[in-house]
RNA sequence: UGCCGAGUAGCUCAACGGGUAGAGCGCAGCACUUUGAAUGCUGUUGUUGUGAGUUCGAAUCUCAUCUCGGCUGCCA
């Protein structure tokens, strides 16, 4: 990506903390927090999150904590803690500090919520979860006020006490705020801001069983970690009067500012948590990790790099206006970085195999092809020019179309990097396959343009001799549908693209790619990007992704 | 028939003390080319949701109206 002297382009979060710092408030400090809860993995559009919150610290030379939201042990686990430490590392960001965790808080959290109580600001409640529903009213009603809403402040402080030492069942009661049941704003009316939850905490193990709701915990904690500027998506837009209130109404060591931006929504896939589990859950992917996956860890696995994804999250700018993506961008953003950065090479998907007649059958020729056509420092690889080669069957046809500029039947085509050849001889099985070429090459025709003659066409190739076997996967979008959960008539899983992987195996890579790493992108020449794969592989067996296509503006052509 | 938010090129965004709209992506064409890639050049599309008003002048201010999104978990 070129970068030089590119200042960001300003968005309307940091003319607000371009402001508040010019202006001396929260003493010129930018305090900013990534607040996961770890209940699943971190997909593209927290990648957008992270990148806006790390980023935002790093520009105004603040901080910017990880903390994980865990309030709802039931849904959490250790696993996801850890995968999202690693997902945010990877992304090239460093947390302040130690990593927080709002259940490291819960002490505090219910200190706060007693003095709630004891302000007269919050009471214990006895209705059902059914019978608070009713009570609550709709978007177009007021609720009414519950029966147990005055009860003295003694009497509450007496029950939520008996409600931590468990002596209550699951459900029975909740703590809520006492704020307005007659608000438009339905997040105003009376919220619980603490349940009875039997169950084991992954963090603080058996110690509680009263857990604080999210909007008491979140700005509490954002309060007691200083966080100057709070950041979130849209829908908790008509939660922040409820962050406001809670943070008016106690004695916190700071009120920090809610700042909503829209969500990232990316064409032909889904960010939902919960969605992705399923496909998880349903063996639809092999894992939170597949390759096919938005999470932070499938891009990798595909072989998008990190500063891919910090251009695309910089690239799609931040607004409040809720809109979809183009795949097409984030495409944009990995080509524009591996096209830069990725050595070439040469694999062969579906070998047709070709032999040079005029070649001698013992003689083999070693080429230094450049790793990289636009940048020397790559260095250069070598490949092997032998009797048998392998070419790619789509490189070759019987009939060809208008426009085709590959090989056919007497026809020449350049072998990228080697020689000109002819094909004099088209070898069918009984099926009438094309199963070999017999070719002919030129010997004057390396590093020099035949004489006569053009040659447009250029072939990959790969000797038959030194190449190495390879398995590659031939990933594509994992749905069909641009907005897979837009039709409420068709689930999700009904469009997921069957062909979204496809494994050939039998493919024929040059030897040079025998030393293949995970993480270590290649361009396969005419191809795509492709990346070894970081589960799969073995040391006998390669196993390549492929990350994304090159641009191909011959499938436009050809249909 | 509530509250909140958003509406600028196909998509994502700029234009922020009012002066008849720009960029990136995409797309098209040309050049170059031992990747039908990359690169370079050129070009493309907008009655700034709509209708009024204020003004010499409005995407920017006022009013009205329409459309879309979020909100009725003891989820976050």
């Amino acid at each position: 990506m070129s970068t030089p002297d590119k200042t960001p382009p300003s968005h309307f979060i940091r003319q607000i903390i371009t402001k508040d710092v010019s202006e001396g408030k929260n003493g010129g400090q930018v305090a900013t927090r990534f607040p996961p809860e770890p209940n699943g993995f971190l997909h593209i559009g927290h990648a957008k999150s992270i990148c806006l919150n790390f980023g935002l610290a790093s520009e105004y030379d603040g901080t910017c904590n990880l903390r994980f939201d865990d309030t709802n042990p039931e849904k959490e686990s250790d696993e996801y803690i850890s995968a999202i430490k690693s997902d945010v590392e990877w992304l090239g960001f460093e947390w302040a500090g130690d990593i927080r965790y709002a259940s490291s808080y819960f002490d505090k959290l219910h200190g706060y919520a007693v003095q709630l109580i004891e302000k007269g600001l919050a009471y214990v409640e006895s209705l059902t979860a059914d019978e608070m529903r009713e009570y609550r009213g709709t978007l177009t009603e007021p609720g009414k006020n519950s029966p147990y809403r005055d009860r003295s402040i003694d009497e509450n402080l007496d029950l939520f006490a008996r409600m931590k030492a468990g002596e209550f069942d699951q459900g029975s009661m909740v703590l809520r705020a006492k704020i307005d049941m007659s608000s438009g704003n339905i997040n105003m009316r009376d919220p619980v801001i603490y349940r009875i939850l039997k169950v084991e905490h992954h963090q603080t193990g058996s110690d509680w069983c009263i857990y604080p709701m999210y909007d008491f915990t979140h700005c509490i904690s954002d309060a007691i970690e200083g966080i100057t500027h709070s950041v979130c998506t849209l829908e908790f837009e008509a939660h922040r009067p409820l962050y406001d209130w809670v943070l008016d109404a106690l004695e916190t060591p700071s009120h920090p500012q809610q700042i909503e931006f829209a969500r990232l929504n990316l064409n032909y896939t889904i960010t939902s948590k919960r969605k992705l589990k399923q496909l998880v859950d349903e063996n639809v992917v092999s894992g939170w990790d597949d390759p096919r996956m938005p999470t932070i860890a499938g891009l990798r696995r595909r072989g998008y790099t990190s500063s891919s994804i910090r251009n695309f999250c910089e690239m799609i700018g931040v607004t409040k206006s809720d809109g979809t993506v183009d795949m097409g961008m984030l495409e944009f953003s990995i080509r524009d970085d591996l096209d830069k950065n990725a050595p070439r090479a040469m694999c062969v998907l579906q070998p047709l195999k070709v032999v040079i007649e005029n070649y001698p059958a013992d003689a083999r020729e070693t080429l230094s092809v450049s790793a990289h056509p636009k940048n020397e420092a790559m260095g250069v690889r070598e490949i092997h020019f032998t009797k048998e080669l392998y070419i790619d069957q789509n490189d070759f046809a019987e009939v060809p179309p208008p426009k085709f500029k590959r090989l056919i039947e007497g026809g020449e085509v350049r072998l990228r990097g080697s020689y000109v050849i002819k094909c004099n001889e088209v070898l069918k099985d009984a099926d009438g396959n094309v199963i070999e070429l017999r070719c002919s090459y030129d010997e004057n025709t390396l590093g020099k343009k035949p004489e006569g003659r053009k040659v447009k066409g250029v072939v990959h190739w790969v000797s038959a001799e030194t190449a190495v076997d390879a398995e590659v996967r031939m990933y594509d979008r994992l749905f069909t549908s641009e907005n897979p959960d837009g039709d409420k008539e068709v689930s999700f899983l009904d469009v997921v693209n069957p062909e979204s992987l496809v494994v050939l195996q039998g493919c024929k890579a040059e030897p040079g790619l025998a030393k293949a790493q995970p993480e270590k992108p290649y361009q396969f020449e005419r191809e795509g990007y492709f990346v070894l794969d970081g589960k799969d592989a073995s040391s006998d067996m390669l196993v390549f992704n492929r990350t994304v296509t090159l641009r191909d503006s011959w499938a436009k052509i050809s249909g």
